[in-house]
DNA sequence: GGAATATGTCAACGACACTGACGTATATCG
DNA sequence: CGATATACGTCAGTGTCGTTGACATATTCC
């Protein structure tokens, strides 16, 4: 997957038996050390439902309809467009798709039939729900780490992928570490 | 900014002088709630800079590219790519903007010639504190809420732009109130 | 009946990612 | 030294997802 350019300096021989090597790092966490690992954890995060995502074709869009869609049943477009802050075209284009697949359905509104009430098929909510699983799966397994699961570092290392985490681990501590 | 449609039941007049409101969700935060606030968090961490780029013409990808080479100086491009997990042809874009404006320089490597080091200029340096600065200070204000900012729930909601929490929080109100 | 609202749609465009293929300089190995 | 591998650049085409601007339609509200 990766190119081995940043896990060259592979010290450690053994068979990697750790567990929850989430902590490992110092102490000290600027709240520029948290941007980053910010990005590493947003990164792997939508990464697991985009695998996913991509078997249907649709993309990162579609899910975020999808999901708002699923968890509240008849939203209405304007409600949508103000949750992703996305003008209606770029909406459109993505909610054309699921509708014209079957995964979302609409009904005029019942107090006023300008609108389109929007909800999930069976299907769209069993997609919604393997992509929600996936997401969950890593939430439940950052949060089920010991005690130090409370800190947002840890919080935050843990959401990152485990097999990268030393990769990132090893890329921040260049910071101190220096002379490469 | 965001249209009314979210924000028509509008119930307390007062003027909000409340300043932490980043609690007052009840209690139960499931992983679905936090998959959301994650995508609202992240939504609102990256506004910050975004606006900052726009005048400088600059995008997303080049936030990210000027953030890593000013953190880490002396990156090549394999290790970049690898960070950032994109094709060369899509960095080597951002990257020539970056150069050709003057905010990252490159030399070529000292053991290895074929490698080019990459460094930011003094301006490339302040653009990038300029764009960390604004980060960090979401960051900060989140990390500096009441002792609940342990919470990963806490964490997230505070990480969203204070005048969207109430909105944020008025939509998941509603999986539980649900008659709208 | 006229104005505001909710939504749809056509057209063009921009940012940022992708694939595939090919070119060049440098390093490394036999 | 010559072959092969590596680090990087680049040309050409494509796709997703965001944008703006303008205009059409149905419905509601006054």
């Amino acid at each position: 997957m990766t190119s081995p350019a940043l896990r060259e300096r592979d010290e450690s021989g053994a068979p990697a038996a750790r567990e929850h090597d989430a902590a490992a790092a110092p102490a000290a966490c600027s709240s520029d050390d948290l941007i980053e690992l910010l990005f590493f954890a947003y990164r792997d995060f939508v990464g697991d439902p985009d695998r996913i995502l991509a078997e249907y074709g649709f993309g990162r869009a579609h899910h975020r309809v999808l999901h708002f869609v699923d968890r509240y049943p008849g939203l209405t477009i304007a409600e949508l467009l103000d949750i992703l802050r996305i003008t209606k075209q770029s909406l459109n284009r993505v909610l054309k798709d699921l509708i014209g697949q079957g995964y979302v359905a609409q009904r005029p509104g019942t107090s006023d039939r300008r609108q389109r009430l929007l909800t999930c098929t069976e299907s769209g909510q069993r997609l919604a729900a393997d992509l929600t699983r996936v997401q969950a799966r890593r939430l439940a397994r950052a949060l089920a780490s010991p005690e130090d699961a409370a800190a947002p570092e840890s919080f935050l290392m843990a959401m990152i992928e485990p097999d990268e985490r030393a990769v990132v681990r090893r890329l921040m501590a260049r910071r101190g570490g220096g002379a490469a």
